[in-house]
Order: C-alpha cells, then sequence, then structure tokens
DNA sequence: ACTCAGGTATTAC
DNA sequence: GTAATACCTGAG
C-alpha cells in the first residue's frame, strides 16, 4: 500500500498532547519532531501539527481524509461543547482551558473493549507494553517509513488464544477475562453491531457489563471512547473521584465518596455531556 | 521488601 | 444491596 497525505487547515481544538495524553487511546507515540504515530484500524498514520493546520500522513487501507476525519471526530463542533460547559462553573472554565486541544477519538469498539479490560488496575505503560506485545503476536503487519507496526488483533485473530498464552503475555489475572470475552463476542453472545442499534445508553451500558471483565467503569469508558460515542456516561476512576471530590463534595475522606453520588452529582451538572466534562477533568487534575 | 496502578469478580455480612 | 478481599506484574 503506498503513503497517502491530507492536511486539515486551520483546525480548533485539536493539540498532539491533549488528544493522546488524556487517557482514552494506548496505541499513539511521540516521536522527536513532536509528531506523534499511532495504529487504528489497519492504518498507520503520523500527525504533525504546523501553525494551525494539521499534517497528517502515512498508510491508508481506504482515503486517509475520510479515515482521519471520522477517527479525530473533526465534524462535530467542539467550541460549542467547550462553551456550554465553560458556563457551569469556574472549574469547568479552568479544566477546558487546559484541555482546550482535546478531541474524543472514534475508536473501534471491540479494541477498546480489549484495552479497557486490561487497563483495570494496571498502569499506563504497562498497559501500552501488553498491547503492543498481543499486536506484534496476532495482528498484521505494516510498514511505514522502514518502520514495522501492528494492527491490534480482531477477535477472529485471537480466536484461539489459550488462557496461558495471555498469562505470558504479561497479561496477569485478566488473562481468563480477555478469553471468555473474546469468546463470547465471537459467539454472538453479545453481537457489537447490534449495540449501534440501541438507543438507551444504559442499555447498551448493560449489555457490556455482561462481558467479563468488564465492570461499571470499564463499560463507561467504552462508551465514552468508542465509536459508540455515548458522551452521557461518567466513567469514575481513582482521579475522577479525586477532582470532584476536591472540588464539590469536599469530604474529608474520598475513599467513603459513593459513586452513586458522583455519578449523580455529574449528571445534574454536566447532563448530556458528563463524559465529556469528565474528559477536561480528569486530564486536568492528573497532569496539571 | 513493599507499595501502587484507569477495577472486577467473588464472597461474606 | 453494600463492604471487604484477592488478584498478575513490574517499576520506583
Amino acid at each position: 500500500m503506498k503513503e497517502q497525505k491530507y492536511i486539515l487547515k486551520n483546525a480548533d481544538s485539536f493539540e498532539l498532547k491533549d488528544i493522546f495524553d488524556c487517557g482514552q487511546c494506548f496505541r499513539w507515540n511521540k516521536n522527536t519532531d513532536e509528531s506523534y504515530t499511532g495504529i487504528f484500524k489497519h492504518n498507520v498514520i503520523n500527525v504533525k501539527k504546523k501553525g494551525n493546520d494539521v499534517i497528517f500522513k502515512g498508510i491508508c487501507e481506504e482515503n486517509i481524509k475520510d479515515e482521519v476525519e471520522n477517527y479525530f471526530d473533526i465534524n462535530r463542533n467542539y467550541n460549542d461543547i467547550k462553551e456550554t460547559l465553560s458556563k457551569i462553573d469556574i472549574n469547568m472554565k479552568n479544566s477546558i482551558e487546559y484541555g482546550q486541544g482535546i478531541r474524543i477519538l472514534n475508536q473501534d469498539l471491540w479494541e477498546t473493549i480489549i484495552s479497557f479490560i486490561i487497563s483495570a488496575n494496571n498502569n499506563i505503560p504497562r498497559i501500552k507494553q501488553i498491547i503492543e506485545r498481543m499486536s506484534k503476536k496476532y495482528g498484521d503487519k505494516i510498514v511505514f517509513e522502514g518502520k514495522e507496526y501492528y494492527t491490534f488483533p480482531s477477535a477472529e485473530q485471537l480466536k484461539d488464544v489459550s488462557i496461558e498464552e495471555y498469562r505470558n503475555l504479561g497479561l496477569g489475572f485478566r488473562d481468563i477475562r480477555l478469553y471468555e470475552t473474546t469468546q463470547m463476542i465471537l459467539n454472538k453472545e453479545i453481537d457489537l453491531k447490534k449495540l449501534y442499534n440501541e438507543d438507551d445508553t444504559n442499555t447498551v451500558r448493560n449489555k457490556l457489563l455482561e462481558l467479563s471483565g468488564v465492570g461499571p467503569k470499564v463499560a463507561d469508558c467504552i462508551l465514552l471512547f468508542s465509536d459508540l460515542k455515548r458522551f452521557d456516561v461518567f466513567p469514575i476512576d481513582v482521579w475522577v473521584r479525586r477532582v470532584m471530590n476536591d472540588l464539590y463534595i469536599k469530604e474529608d475522606d474520598e475513599s467513603k465518596v459513593s459513586k452513586k453520588k458522583i455519578e449523580s452529582l455529574a449528571k445534574s451538572k454536566f447532563g448530556d455531556l458528563s463524559g465529556i466534562a469528565q474528559q477536561y477533568l480528569f486530564y486536568w487534575r492528573r497532569d496539571a
């Protein structure tokens, strides 16, 4: 396949660090020239900012413009969203100022499910390592600028992988979860395609919760970060709990704050934009 | 040696 | 229903 190139002129709400470092994805790495290279679907893409323009180049199965516009959620107006959220209070205003270049990516549902199962009680460097090892072993090779990249393995490609093989890849206790979930999806016990037709977010959420290794937090991450694109969820991890307690609840012992309380507070404050609000708050609190 | 990291599943009150 | 507990792994 030959290399393609596309330049997005005058992009707003598009900062590479904000997008790739706000915790939603695991397969993008920074290069020495400040650009990032990553893999999604069967694409290997290098992204670089030049002023307000964004330069995409890489190996694509389809048209690079269509692929990146979809993946980077280009047709959504983040300025409207940020304006709405900024009016809520000074905390939102500050966190949005910090992460003004965030965009929520349209990531492949299957990949997002597996990646966030791996993320449970784990740390980011190790999550990334495990995903790279899995991809190298079971994914497809793509060569770009003389370097080898590997696509995220499909469910079909993981069909015959045993629990022991997962363990050898460093999955730890998540080995069985990966195995079970892969089988459930292959058997159509959960039909991923049908999840797109469902109107009610909570119905989709309950379906995802049936998968092995998927609890409330992972389910919400899948709903928000995959191409299911549900913004009315509020994934609560240690950082979100911390920032919500510090800003709004102000309990001495933050571990005593119930998820229910955080959830209902988020719902009442941020409504259908809860997920995006969560991203700004999370990124601000963890990084700033 | 020991703690900690994007939680979940299991078991026990 | 809600609270406690175990759980791979490897970096610091």
